[in-house]
DNA sequence: GTCTATACCGCGATAGAC
DNA sequence: GTCTATCGCGGTATAGAC
């Protein structure tokens, strides 16, 4: 997640400047994040950032391949682990659930794309995303087909999943607000975890 | 929601300046977007505009205040109707997606202060939101006690709901490209609604 | 109430010295 | 690779004519 270069024990400028610029990001967004910001953070001036990054836009883009590429690596590992019915979907939860947790400033740049509909980049967010999102759907019809989870519409439990997955942590100010606590400190995350764990258990069984 | 000047037939430019702001904000949110945006969607220059509103502050204040009022005067209608257990629920449940239906970019401008933490102004969003937020939870615990409802934390229960609602009308951009079609057209959330009633009907109840 | 004109600032980006 | 200096643009806000 955070660059190191190979085994040195000081990351290059150009990463420290990614790793800034993702903390600025998430922070405040790409119109409420400004050059300055960034170079101020790592230690530098503006035009030296820009020695790094041709344009503001590339610099987003950069950070967001990373991101991307990060989460696929870690949701196809996840993936990948050979289980069935409940506990399938249960350890895919629990990556996710995992994943979210360590990288906050992630999720809540996500929250932004998807907000924005995808305006800063070319990429089509939900075109990537998709090809996980189809097979999801797949398993869960074939599931709900097999009598093995509570019969509903998959591609919306899937999208009311995502929601109520990603708000926890995107809208974590937010949260810390209702509890009258950090939500993000490590005994409430646990516990979310464990109640998006149950509360999807409860709607998918009839143990 | 729209503002009426009483019964004129065309509303004030004060009001159209409102209306204007409110989905400008909702679109690009408060830093993307400009006075000038707001004043060519209104037909005007932005000196006219800064004649009505003393500053952008204060123009994103008033649009908020609006967008608060209104919806706790709709929360606490649905609120009030009498009901009980899982019809209760239900009630609420429905209130909520109606309202979220009607009023999308009050949904988005909610979602971008949730995730800005609400830096923008001096309004403590969770703290306006607390004393739904404590009476749901009683009333949750109540009925699980009362072993109507699946036992859940209740806490966690509302925070998930909350993102499993919210986040289907704030982030129908994304979800255009999830489902190859227009999230916001009638039938699918009509779909919506319908799926998240019963998601929650399935985890709450063991009938 | 709306306009033109203007003041002032911060932004992204470039040029060129070191 | 980093800096100072500078350009050009667009932002918010104000002054004053109509």
């Amino acid at each position: 997640m955070s660059n190191a270069t190979s085994s040195e024990s000081s990351p290059s400028t150009r990463d420290q400047i990614l790793d800034e610029a993702l903390k600025c990001f998430a922070e405040k967004g790409y119109e409420g994040t400004s050059l300055n910001d960034i170079a101020a953070g790592v230690g530098i001036r503006r035009p030296s950032l820009l020695h790094h990054f041709a344009s503001k836009e590339t610099l987003y883009g950069d950070v967001f391949e990373r991101l991307l590429s990060d989460w696929m690596e870690r949701l196809d590992e996840a993936i990948a682990v050979p289980a069935t019915g409940w506990d399938k979907a249960e350890l895919v939860l629990r990556a996710c659930l995992d994943l979210f947790a360590e990288t906050p400033d992630y999720v809540r740049i996500m929250r932004r794309e998807a907000l924005d509909g995808g305006i800063h980049l070319g990429i089509d967010l939900s075109g990537v995303l998709r090809p996980f999102f189809d097979n999801a759907v797949t398993y869960l019809e074939g599931q709900m087909d097999a009598g093995v989870f509570t019969r509903l519409d998959a591609r919306h439990l899937l999208i009311t999943g995502y929601g109520a997955i990603l708000t926890y942590f995107s809208d974590s100010p937010f949260v810390d607000g209702l509890i009258d606590d950090n939500a993000m400190n490590t005994k409430n995350i646990s516990d979310h975890q464990e109640h998006v764990i149950q509360f999807f258990r409860s709607a998918l069984l009839r143990s």
